[in-house]
DNA sequence: AACAACTGTGTAAGCCGTCTACTATTTCTC
DNA sequence: GAGAAATAGTAGACGGCTTACACAGTTGTT
């Protein structure tokens, strides 16, 4: 590790370097995501705080409130220090959105071995679970795909899937068609809450869902959208316990797909 | 239309009304997108500029600069008035972003009426192009999902599917499978630029790119996440046209699972 | 024709957000 | 213990969304 050279304030990004490359050019916070950062040698008082912290308190208000509460005067004001105090420990908000975003996914589950469309499937199920028990990790822009945890994700997932013998390039696009459904599925069941969900939300919430759907009926129905109009009140859609969930159901296809390829 | 009665100065959401039921409840954009709004009896000035006129030059803005540069204050500037005279026209940002993106969405393609699988294929397509040359759509939160030009794609693609016979709720399901690959694919595509995009950009971002490459790749095997970074340099990945693209193999093994299902 | 009502625009301001100097203080190292 | 270095606080710039108010212009009514 080189030691700084230039004195004078400066910002949690001049701490992190490396050894040859110039991770300056990297974007904002993919080097803080894999732990390169300079934490030797420091020579002023300890910290009062720390980066883990931080980001425990970010996901707190994002659980709470969203993915915009997870704001720095926020962040800052719960934990007890002003605003600017952050950027010693977080070189810019995207930063931490990253590192907020990188620790909501989590460790990916355990797999089994034997059966690849299984594993898969329970894959695909996890990371819908983990969507829907995050929903703001949704609303994280995807500019920087890869992280620590996020790519163990995909490497569990590519490493299932390698068994098939596929090549690499199609073991890859069948995870991001995975990785597509169980994100995509989750912001749609977010948006389009189930009965019963829609049953324990408040009066109002109830009555403002109601309202959008009368409103929408008449609409797509005065503009001749009428095979929108029909799917959308179907009884099956409003049915208490849907007979096959579309999330599943989704799943069944894309895996059917993926076992035609297989098989061929 | 009821006219307002209440006096006063008021923005544009107060002139959003309706026959019967109460449009105040619904989600804001959602009205206006739809064209529900009291456009008669107007007393004073005539407007000097127009809805229409603000979405195309924050269109113009979106397309330069990415969706945030769609702010009031750089429209109203572009125009030529003062950032709140823009109120009298649109009720919030919200709203301007759910209007700019219905109409950045466009109108469907014309789709043959024989062959639901081609059909369904052209659609996608379409909507990857689309997503592809307006890439700042994906940037755009989905939580209002259903305005004019949006239904009108799901309703185009929701007829095709429907001649397969499939129970509604499945067609919806499958259109959704659809619509989630073309926005995820075009997100993917967007942020791992093809070796053609690559070469075309400046050499400030192809030393980005390359950077986060080599970075990742260290950083990955480091982690024994040794499956994700083969995959990531496989050669195949890295060739000049790709022999399948990845867009195209993830809706044919889509395309597959739908037919399969449909012919069970 | 004159008045009143109403609408569009500008000015001003408040609030929140990110981020950058600068200062004071604490703590580690020599 | 003295100096150096890092941390936290203060102040502020800047931009974005939004509301309140005053003014000017237009339209409908008397």
């Amino acid at each position: 590790m080189t030691p700084r050279k230039s004195p004078g304030p400066d910002s949690a990004r001049d701490r992190a370097n490396a050894d040859d490359a110039d991770f300056g050019a990297l974007p904002p916070g993919l080097a803080a995501a894999w732990g390169v950062v300079d934490t030797g040698g420091r020579r002023g008082p300890k910290p009062a705080h720390s980066v883990e912290k931080i980001i425990a308190v970010a996901t707190e208000l994002a659980d709470e409130e969203g993915i915009a509460a997870a704001s720095l005067p926020r962040v800052a004001a719960r934990i007890g220090v002003t605003t600017n105090a952050l950027y010693r420990y977080v070189s810019s908000k995207d930063e931490l959105i990253v590192l907020l975003a990188d620790r909501a996914w989590g460790d990916p589950p355990a797999l089994p071995d034997g059966d690849w469309r299984e594993a898969a499937a329970l894959w695909a199920r996890q990371l819908f679970e983990r969507f829907l028990s995050r929903p703001w990790l949704l609303d994280v822009p995807t500019t920087v795909s890869l992280t620590p945890h996020n790519a163990a994700w995909l490497d569990a997932l590519i490493t299932v899937l390698g068994s098939t013998g596929m090549a690499a390039q199609q073991t890859l696009n069948c995870a991001y068609l995975l990785d597509s459904h169980a994100r995509y599925g989750a912001n749609l069941r977010r948006n389009t809450p189930t009965p019963a969900a829609l049953r324990r939300a408040n009066p109002d919430q109830q009555r403002a869902v109601r309202a959008v759907r009368v409103f929408l009926d008449s609409q797509l129905r005065s503009r001749n959208l009428n095979a929108v109009a029909d799917a959308i009140e179907d009884p099956m859609f409003l049915a208490d316990e849907a007979p096959l969930d579309g999330f599943e159901f989704g799943l069944a296809r894309i895996l059917d797909g993926i076992e035609a390829y297989v098989q061929r």
